[in-house]
DNA sequence: GCATTCCCGGTTTTT
DNA sequence: CCGGGAATGC
C-alpha cells in the first residue's frame, strides 16, 4: 500500500515517525532506533516541505507505527524492486515510462521493443513518483493473456499488493466487473450471466427456425452464424436494432416479414437485412429476457454504464490501453468515458499502425507520440525480412526499426510437394537444429505457428511420427466443452433462473424423458406467466400449477430438488468447488457420462479439471474490485469514506440490496468461466515443459520463441481465404514473423489437401516480392549454421554458446542416426525413381526427387517417415564418413517389399522395447523422462550439460539389437499396445484439439498418405502393433490448467480421432 | 425418447 | 475426407 496519495496521509501521519531521508525518490523512515527502516514509496509530492523541498518530519506512537510497519513490511519488500525499475531502459522507453502523466500520450511499439516491459514500468512509475493511487489506474488488454502477462510483470515490479488494486483486464472483464457493481443503474440484474458465443447461436437459431421458409421460398440462404456476425459488427459500431431495422420494423416494432405481403419484390439483400433486423430486435429481448448479456453486449452496456452515470468512473485517474490500433468503435468509446474528459491515457499501438480513431486525431489535440523502434527479440535478418513484408501495407506508416543484434541466418522460404512433406521437413528440421545448435535449442524453443488449426493435422502426425513432444495452444477451450458446459449451465440457472438457455440446456440432463415438446411447453407456460422455466417447474413442482400431460412432477422433481440444494448452499456463500461436487454427486454426472459418451474418461477428467478450477477459484477478480480486495483490508475501519472516494466504492443510490443480489462466489466463478479462455496453466507440469508449440499465428501474439516455422504460407491461408482485410492478414503474419528471434522458416506447398480434395496452391502474395527480386532478404535453403551463427543464436538467446566437443557430439549423433550419406542415397537412386513415379500424391515436381535426403536409415523405418521432399535443400548432408557407418539406403532402407518398421521417431530404443512398463506411458510427466533417456532427446534436454557418455550403436548393431529385442517381446508389446488391425485407419495420432500430445518414443502409426508414399501395397509397417498404444494412450487433453492423459482404457480404433472433439451439443 | 443413417459443410481470431 | 447435425426409424 502506497501512501502517496493525498486522501491516504491521515493513514501516514499517525504512523510515521520520522522522515529519514530522501534519496531515488523514495523516502525512508525509521520507527525508532534499533528497528530496520522502512522503505516507502516517494510522497515527495505531498510530504515534502514545499519551501524547503525536505522531507516532513512527522511523529508518531510506537504502536501505531508497529501496525503500520507491518502491512508495511511486503511493500517495502516490492520497493526494493521497483527501485530498479527504471534500469535498462533505453532513451525512447525512458521518454515513455516518464512522460508526464496530464499528457496523452501515444506509444508506437515495434515488434520486440519491450512493450510491456514499458507498460508495466509506467505503472510503477505513476504510482511512486507520481503519487496516483493504483485503484485510480486502469489498464486495458485484448485477450487474457496479455491481461495475465501484464498482471506477472507488475507483481514482479510493484508486487502483489500494489497489482491487485490496478484495474487490470480485458475490456470484457473490467466491463463485466462495473456492470456487476452497478447494474441497477442501467436496468440489469446483478446477477446477469455472460452468455457465450455458442448460447448465442443457439439463440439466434431459434430465433431464426420461423423464417426458413420466408427464406427458403426467396431462394435466400442465411445461416445462424452469418446472422450472428452481422449483429455482432452492428453491436461493435454501436448500432441497435432499431438501426438496423427496416422501414416496416421501425414503424411497427411487431410487424414481420412473415406476415406482411407475401408477394413482395425484395432483392436478397433486402431480404436478409430484414431478418437480420427482425431476428437482431428479438434476439436482444431475448437475452434481456434472459437477464444475460452477451460479449458485446458488455461493451456496449459499458458504455452505456460511463456514458450515462459518469460518477461511475471518477475514480480514473489514469487509462493505459494495450493494442490501441486494434480498438473497435465501442471500445473507444468505451476508452474515452473510462478516462473521462481529462484523457489521461496511454495508449500502446504496434509500430506503423494507427488506429482510425487515432487517425482522425480530433481526439488527440495534445497527444504526443514515442516510438519504440528499438528491437531486442530478433536478429536483423529476421527482422529485415519482416520489414520487407509489412512494409508493402500502404496505409502503414513507415517506420525504421533498428535491432542491435547481428544478422544471423536469412529466414527460409522453402516449397514442398504436400503438406506432408512439408510437416516431415519440419519435424526433422527441428532435430537438425537441435543438434546444429550445439544444444543451444530443445524443443520449446521451436514454434510452428499456423493461419488456422486446421493446419495442424500434418504437422502433428509428422512431429508424432518423428517423436517430437509437442503442444497444440489453443484448441477446444475447455468452457467449451459439453461435459464442462452442462455442469456450468446448472450454475448458471443457479444463479440466473431467467437464464433460459442454460435451463434448456440441463432440463433433461441427466436424462429426465423430458424432451423438446414437454421443453417447449414449460417455455411457453413461462412466458405466459411472466416467470422464470425453473419457476413454472418449480411450481408444478409444488402443486402450485396443473402438470403438464407427461407428468412433469414426478419427471422434473429431481431437477428441482437439485437447483434447491445448490441455490440454497450459493445463497449461503459456498464456494464454487463444493457446488460443483455436491452438483456432480447429485445429478450422478459420471454415471451420465459413461452411459452415453463411449469415451466418459476422457470427458469425466475434464470434469474433475472444472472442480479442480472450481476449488482454486479465488474471489480475487481479475480486476480489483473494492471490498474484496485484500489491500484495502489495511485501512479499513480507519476512514472508510474518505477511501471510498477514490476507491470505486461509491454505493449507487440504492443502496438496498436483495439478498439474492448480493454477489456470491458462485457468481464470480460464473463470470470468470465465461471470460476466460485461459489456457494457461500448463505451468506446473515441468515434464511438460520441453515441447515443440503449435499455435495459430494469433494465439502467438505477444509471445516470442528462438526457431519460427511458419507453414501453408501459400495464396488463401496467408490471407485467408474469407478475410475481409488484406492487411490485416499481412499483419497477422508480420506477427508471425517477428516472433521468431533466431531462426526463421517459412514454406508453403504446391499441392495441398482441402476439403477433402487436393489442391494446387501458390506462394502467398505476401511472399511473393521477397521471393522473387533477390535482395538477400530470403533464403531458400535449410540453414547450414556456422560457428558465428551460433555465435549469433547464442548472443540473441542470451545463452551459452556450445562446447566444440558439444557439438560435435551432437552432430555425430545427429547424423549417425537420422540422416544417409550421399554415397548411400546415390545408390538408392534408381529405386527412387520408380518409388516416386508410382507416388500418388500430385504436384511433385521433379525437383522432388532430384535430392531427396531422407535421413533414414535405422532400420525397421518405413522411408515413408521422412517422405520425401526435401528437396533442394542441400544442408546437412553428412559428408561420408568413416566414423558415423550409414547403412547405405539399398539395404537398410525398406525397400520397396521390405517390411516397414516403426518410423524413424521411434527409433526403438532398447529400453523403450525392454521395459514395457505401463505407466511410463501413462504420466505425461514419467513419460517424458522416458523420452528424455532417448540419447537425442536427452541432449536436447541437458543441452548445457555435459554429454554423457552414449555409445551410440552403429546401424548394424542398431537392428541387430532392434532384431532381437522384437523377436524377444512380442507378447510383451501386444500387452502394450494391442494390435491395431486396421491399417486404413490411417490418421495422425491426436487429431483432435488436444493440447498437449506426448509423443512417446515408441512407433506411432503412420499417416496412411506417409505409407502410401513409400509403397503402394501399404505395408503395414511391423512397428505397428507395438505403436499402437503409444499413439492414443500418450494424447492428452488440454485442459485449463492440466494436461490430461486420455486413452489409458484399451486401444479403440478410430478412438482418437473422436475423443477430443467434444464439444458442445 | 433414443439410435442409426445420411447429408452437408468445413477453415480465422478474440472476448 | 471427416465429423456433426438432422432426419428417419424403432
Amino acid at each position: 500500500m502506497w501512501l502517496s496519495h493525498p486522501s491516504q496521509q491521515h493513514l501516514v501521519h499517525p504512523h510515521i515517525l520520522h522522515f529519514i531521508s530522501l534519496r531515488q525518490r523514495l523516502i525512508y523512515i525509521r520507527r525508532s532506533p534499533g528497528v530496520r527502516d522502512v522503505c516507502l514509496s516517494a510522497a515527495t509530492a505531498t510530504k515534502t516541505n514545499p519551501t524547503t523541498r525536505r522531507p516532513l518530519l512527522v511523529e508518531s506512537t510506537t504502536s501505531a507505527l508497529f501496525t503500520f510497519t507491518k502491512s508495511v513490511e511486503k511493500t517495502r519488500i516490492d520497493m526494493k524492486v521497483s527501485v530498479d525499475y527504471l534500469k535498462g531502459l533505453n532513451a525512447a522507453q525512458l521518454e515513455a515510462v516518464q512522460h508526464p502523466p496530464h499528457i496523452p500520450l501515444q506509444i508506437l511499439a515495434g515488434p520486440g521493443s519491450g512493450k510491456t516491459k514499458v507498460l508495466t514500468s509506467r505503472i510503477a512509475h505513476l504510482v511512486t513518483v507520481h503519487s496516483i493511487p493504483p485503484t485510480s489506474i486502469c489498464a486495458v488488454t485484448f485477450t487474457n493473456k496479455a491481461a495475465n502477462e501484464m498482471r506477472e510483470r507488475l507483481e514482479k515490479l510493484v508486487g502483489n499488493h500494489v497489482t491487485s488494486q490496478i484495474k487490470l483486464g480485458t475490456f470484457h472483464a473490467l466491463c463485466a466487473m462495473f456492470l456487476r457493481k452497478h447494474a441497477t443503474l442501467i436496468g440489469i440484474g446483478r446477477n446477469f450471466t455472460v452468455c457465450d458465443a455458442d448460447e448465442s447461436k443457439r439463440v439466434v437459431a431459434k430465433l431464426l427456425k420461423p423464417y426458413s421458409d420466408y427464406l427458403e421460398e426467396r431462394n435466400v440462404t442465411l445461416k445462424e452464424t452469418a446472422i450472428m456476425s452481422r449483429i455482432s459488427k452492428a453491436k461493435t459500431k454501436g448500432l441497435t436494432p432499431v438501426d438496423l431495422a427496416d422501414a416496416h420494423l421501425k414503424a411497427d416494432p411487431k410487424s414481420s416479414v412473415l406476415t406482411r405481403n407475401k408477394v413482395d419484390t425484395l432483392e436478397p439483400s433486402q431480404v436478409i437485412a430484414s431478418v437480420v433486423g427482425e431476428v437482431y430486435q428479438r434476439y436482444e429481448k431475448e437475452l434481456k429476457r434472459s437477464n444475460s448479456l452477451d460479449f458485446d453486449d458488455l461493451l456496449v452496456y459499458g458504455v452505456r454504464l460511463f456514458r450515462d452515470h459518469p460518477h461511475v468512473n471518477k475514480w480514473c485517474r489514469h487509462l493505459l490501453v494495450d493494442e490501441f490500433q486494434d480498438t473497435n468503435v465501442v471500445q473507444y468509446q468505451l476508452m474515452t468515458y473510462i478516462a473521462g474528459a481529462s484523457r489521461l491515457w496511454v495508449a500502446f499501438s504496434r509500430n506503423g499502425e494507427l488506429s482510425t480513431h487515432a487517425k482522425s486525431s480530433t481526439d488527440f489535440p495534445s497527444t504526443q507520440q514515442v516510438y519504440l523502434e528499438q528491437n531486442y527479440r530478433s536478429t536483423a535478418a529476421i527482422l529485415s525480412a519482416s520489414v520487407a513484408i509489412i512494409s508493402q501495407d500502404k496505409s502503414r506508416i513507415p517506420k525504421t526499426l533498428h535491432t542491435s543484434h547481428s544478422n544471423g541466418p536469412l529466414p527460409v522460404l522453402h516449397s514442398f510437394p504436400s503438406e506432408q512433406d512439408e510437416a516431415s521437413a519440419i519435424a526433422t528440421e527441428v532435430k537438425r537444429m537441435i543438434a546444429h545448435s550445439g544444444g543451444m535449442l530443445s524443443y520449446k524453443d521451436f514454434a510452428i505457428l499456423l493461419r488456422m488449426n486446421s493446419l495442424s493435422r500434418a504437422i502433428e502426425g509428422a512431429l508424432q511420427a518423428e517423436g517430437i513432444p509437442h503442444t497444440v495452444l489453443g484448441g477446444h477451450r475447455f468452457f467449451e466443452r459439453m461435459e464442462v458446459k452442462d455442469l456450468v449451465a446448472y450454475l448458471q440457472v443457479v444463479d440466473n433462473p431467467q437464464f433460459v438457455p442454460a435451463f434448456v440446456r440441463v432440463i433433461n440432463v441427466p436424462s429426465r424423458a423430458i424432451g423438446d415438446k414437454t421443453v417447449a411447453e414449460i417455455l411457453a407456460r413461462a412466458e405466459k406467466l411472466q416467470v422464470t422455466p425453473l419457476e413454472v417447474v418449480e411450481r408444478i413442482h409444488d402443486g402450485k400449477l396443473p402438470d403438464i400431460k407427461p407428468p412433469v412432477k414426478r419427471k422434473a422433481s429431481s431437477f428441482v430438488e437439485v437447483i434447491r440444494v445448490l441455490r440454497k448452499m450459493a445463497v449461503e456463500g459456498a464456494k464454487p468447488g463444493a457446488l460443483a461436487t455436491k452438483l456432480i454427486e447429485l445429478i450422478e454426472y459420471q454415471e451420465h457420462l459413461k452411459k452415453h459418451h463411449d469415451d466418459w474418461e476422457s470427458r469425466w477428467d475434464n470434469v474433475e479439471e472444472l472442480v479442480n478450477f472450481a476449488s482454486e477459484f479465488r474471489y480475487v477478480p481479475t480486476v480489483a474490485s473494492g471490498a474484496n480486495s485484500p489491500a484495502v483490508a489495511w485501512g479499513k475501519g480507519q476512514d472508510t469514506a474518505e477511501e471510498d472516494d477514490w476507491m470505486d466504492d461509491v454505493d449507487d443510490e440504492d443502496t438496498i440490496v436483495p439478498p439474492s443480489e448480493i454477489d456470491t462466489p458462485l457468481r464470480a466463478f460464473l463470470q470468470a468461466s465465461m471470460l476466460s479462455t485461459d489456457t494457461e496453466g500448463g505451468k506446473d507440469d515441468p515434464a511438460q515443459h520441453d515441447r515443440v508449440i503449435i499455435a495459430t499465428c494469433h494465439a502467438a501474439k505477444g509471445l516470442e520463441w528462438p526457431v519460427v516455422f511458419i507453414p501453408a504460407v501459400e495464396k488463401g491461408v496467408f490471407p485467408s481465404s474469407r478475410a475481409e482485410d488484406i492487411e490485416e492478414e499481412r499483419r497477422l503474419l508480420y506477427v508471425a514473423c517477428t516472433r521468431a528471434q533466431g531462426l526463421l522458416y517459412m514454406s508453403y506447398c504446391t499441392s495441398r489437401m482441402a476439403a477433402g480434395t487436393v489442391k494446387r496452391s501458390i506462394l502467398s502474395e505476401f511472399m511473393t516480392a521477397l521471393s522473387e527480386d533477390d535482395e538477400g532478404l530470403l533464403q531458400h535453403c535449410m540453414p547450414e549454421l556456422t560457428d558465428d551463427d551460433r555465435q549469433i543464436l547464442a548472443t540473441v538467446l542470451r545463452r551459452a554458446p556450445p562446447s566444440d566437443a558439444m557439438l560435435q557430439q551432437l552432430l555425430n549423433e545427429y547424423r549417425m542416426r537420422s540422416k544417409p550419406s550421399e554415397w548411400s542415397f546415390a545408390a538408392a537412386e534408381s529405386e527412387i525413381d520408380s518409388f516416386y513415379s508410382v507416388k500418388p500424391f500430385p504436384g511433385t515436381g521433379n525437383t522432388f526427387r532430384e535430392r531427396s535426403q531422407e535421413p533414414v536409415p535405422i532400420p525397421n523405418q518405413p522411408f515413408a517417415t521422412f517422405t520425401s521432399a526435401k528437396n533442394s535443400m542441400p544442408l546437412d548432408y553428412p559428408k561420408p564418413s568413416s566414423t558415423s557407418k550409414v547403412t547405405p539406403l539399398g539395404t537398410s532402407r525398406p525397400g520397396a517389399n521390405a517390411p516397414r518398421g516403426p518410423p524413424a521417431a521411434a527409433k526403438p530404443h532398447k529400453k523403450d522395447l525392454a521395459q514395457p512398463n505401463l505407466s511410463s506411458y501413462m504420466k505425461p510427466r514419467s513419460s517424458n523422462l522416458e523420452l528424455s533417456k532417448h540419447p537425442t532427446r536427452r541432449l536436447a534436454k541437458e543441452s548445457s550439460m555435459p554429454m554423457p557418455d552414449v555409445s551410440v550403436g552403429n546401424d548394424g548393431v542398431y537392428s541387430s539389437t532392434l532384431a532381437k529385442s522384437r523377436a524377444k517381446q512380442p507378447i510383451a508389446n501386444q500387452n502394450l499396445a494391442p494390435s491395431n488391425p486396421t491399417p486404413s485407419s490411417n490418421a495422425p495420432m491426436n487429431l483432435g484439439r488436444s493440447k498437449t500430445n506426448v509423443t512417446p518414443p515408441v512407433q506411432t502409426p503412420l499417416p496412411s498418405s506417409s505409407v502410401q508414399k513409400v509403397n503402394n501395397k501399404v505395408n503395414i509397417p511391423a512397428g505397428r502393433e507395438e505403436s499402437k498404444p503409444s499413439g492414443p494412450s500418450m494424447a492428452t487433453t488440454a485442459v485449463a490448467g492440466t494436461k490430461r492423459r486420455l486413452g489409458m482404457r484399451g486401444p479403440v480404433v478410430g478412438y482418437t480421432n473422436k475423443k477430443f472433439k467434444p464439444p458442445t451439443r
